[in-house]
DNA sequence: GCCGTTTTCGGCCCGACTGTTTTCAGTCG
């Protein structure tokens, strides 16, 4: 078991506690929520913390006895029975119903109680049915809402998130690469072009002759179910509900299976239509000279020309390598013809984040620690930006608080020597669009990052309209969230992102992509709409504990997706750059 | 269920919004 399966098992406790709910478990609940929160952004497997030494969960803070048993038995047994036994009482589909918007536990509570509602399509035939409109407390409109919320439902069933599908790809290739004879294994698919959600996983592996690969992979502890075994290729369904196909390939044609394998289905075919009409024929055992073999020659080894590797593959065909996240035949052969691709952000280009919280705020780490983190990372700077006073829930900051912090900061950046922290604030976008601190503390910050967290339900006009107005104070730099994917993955609120990016153009505002896994912001689609408008983009990761700053990969790879370079990310500069541009833009 | 240089018992971030009410329960962040 993975840390994010303990983490999910322990949020459905409190999930099952809570449609319980007995009145004493509100506490209990919150402590399972937790730990589930905590085990989530620990950088380490709780499994090593565990082999290493039982007594190291005693110091994670939100894991006390009762949890830390629960762990223990999960790692060594795979079961938590507390668990089986809240399933036992309660049918797993009403887990099922929480995931609907604007359905929580009491109302699951109520459906199962007073309908017998077990599960969504029950849902939706009592809905249909007008059903739901004469319990208490629920009407027309709940009814409608909760028809649309199964609708959303349904369009993200499936598939996984990215983030999600990493956590279980990632540990099952080390897993891979440790077998004894096995010289790659790489993911490939939608996996390896970092689409934002995972049907299944693709692995390719090269390995030397006899090494026991397939055996060693339908053992791998999280399998569920193996559906296929062969000797080039076995199937298997891990206990998340994750398909995983492994292949094991000669390394002739590892670049070529590569190629094939990592898809899209739509640039595979333009590339091989384009071969076709130079006389190839690419496959995902190599590229092929179609022309006839001579007289004694074997077919299909004779003409092979290369597979070894990808860069291999495209150079047969006339194409210098293209980047997995560009394989969308959206521009990127014929960009390719041209030697016009562009030359992607990187991972390592990124300098700071400019978009964090500390303890101050709803943060779990002190500014001190984030600061460690940061610099164990490499960076050169970071941007403290924790909330505005308007955001309660997250002890958001007042004016004094902003500027006790100011006076902190410059101290400790008077004692740093290669690292800059930069003074900012996350601060709040009213209703009205004015912003949630005084004109004249927003001055002395060298980072403005503004944002919106009430009042979702505004049409598309009105949202637009307001954050746009936060834009002409002319006391922004960053607009974070800027398509309202705040809240995990349910709907957004709504914006206008033409619009948006026009006033950004206007006025010189940023748009943050938010590399939080669960609430990635701006796609790959509004990044190239940035790019092709000017409008330049901050990746930050909106980290609320130190590790979260990790996470900067899930937006770089995203702004990869949406073609972005180097000089198009802010973040990707130097302190000194950044705080010209910064000053500059209000 | 967790936590504690104010507590080993008694606390546990809270305000906005919605849809349902006629004073409030449920959901969300």
């Amino acid at each position: 078991m993975e840390n994010v399966d303990i983490a999910k098992t322990f949020e459905e406790i409190a999930d099952l506690l809570e449609i319980r709910g007995e009145k004493q478990d509100v506490f209990r609940v919150r402590s399972y929520r937790n730990a589930a929160l905590v085990i989530g952004g620990l950088p380490e497997s709780l499994r090593s913390i565990v082999e290493r030494d039982e007594k190291g969960l005693e110091d994670i803070k939100g894991i006390g006895t009762s949890i830390h048993e629960k762990i223990v038995e999960m790692l060594k047994t795979g079961k938590c029975k507390f668990h089986d036994k809240l399933l036992k009482e309660l049918p797993p589909g009403l887990l099922e119903l929480l995931e609907l918007s604007g359905v929580g536990p009491k109302k699951v509570q109520l459906l199962y109680d007073s309908l017998g509602i077990k599960g969504i399509e029950e849902l939706e035939k009592a809905a249909r049915q007008g059903k739901l409109r004469d319990l208490p407390h629920m009407g027309e409109k709940t009814e409608e809402k909760i028809l649309k919320a199964i609708q959303e439902f349904k369009g993200r069933k499936g598939r996984f998130r990215l983030s999600l599908a990493l956590a279980y790809a990632e540990p099952l290739v080390a897993y891979l690469k440790k077998i004894p004879g096995v010289i790659e294994a790489e993911p490939a698919g939608s996996l390896r072009r970092w689409k934002d959600t995972i049907g299944d996983v693709d692995i390719l592996v090269t390995c030397k002759k006899g090494a026991p690969v397939m055996d060693r992979f339908v053992k791998y502890p999280d399998v569920r179910e193996i559906i296929a075994k062969g000797d080039t290729k076995s199937t298997v369904m891990l206990r998340s509900n994750l398909q995983v196909d492994v292949r094991v390939l000669d390394e002739k044609s590892f670049g070529a299976a590569l190629q094939y394998f990592t898809g899209s289905k739509a640039h595979n075919i333009a590339l091989r239509d384009r071969a076709k009409r130079m006389g190839l024929k690419v496959s995902e055992y190599g590229v092929f000279d179609e022309k006839p073999a001579p007289e004694g020659f074997n077919q299909g080894t004779d003409k092979w020309l290369a597979g070894r590797s990808e860069e291999d593959v495209y150079k047969a065909v006339g194409l210098p390598l293209i980047p997995p996240e560009l394989r969308e035949n959206t521009g990127e052969i014929e960009a390719a013809e041209k030697d016009k691709l562009p030359r992607l952000v990187e991972v390592q280009d990124i300098k700071g984040d400019l978009h964090m919280h500390t303890s101050e705020s709803d943060g779990i780490h002190t500014l001190k620690e984030m600061i460690a983190y940061a610099i164990q990372k490499r960076y050169e700077y970071i941007a403290v930006t924790d909330h505005s006073k308007a955001v309660g829930i997250a002890h958001g900051l007042d004016e004094e608080r902003v500027l006790k912090q100011t006076k902190e900061i410059d101290k400790i950046n008077s004692q740093l020597k290669s690292f800059r922290i930069l003074k900012g604030a996350e601060v709040d976008i009213k209703t009205d669009g004015s912003l949630d601190l005084d004109a004249d503390v927003l001055k002395r910050l060298d980072v403005v990052v503004a944002a919106v967290h009430s009042k979702f339900n505004m049409t598309q006009e009105e949202m637009t309209d307001r954050i746009e107005k936060a834009m002409a104070t002319g006391l922004v730099n960053i607009i974070a969230h800027p398509t309202g994917r705040l809240v995990g993955v349910r709907e957004p609120y709504p914006v206008d992102m033409p619009r948006l990016l026009l006033a950004a153009k206007k006025y010189g505002v940023m748009l943050e992509l938010n590399s939080y896994p669960d609430r990635l912001d701006l796609n790959d689609s509004h990044c190239r709409l940035a790019k092709d408008m000017g409008v330049m983009v901050t990746i930050s990761t909106d980290s609320h504990n130190r590790q979260h700053l990790d996470y900067i990969r899930f937006g770089v790879h995203t702004a990869r997706r949406g073609w972005l370079e180097k000089k198009d990310v802010l973040n990707t500069r130097s302190v000194t750059e950044v705080l010209k541009i910064l000053r500059g833009s209000r």
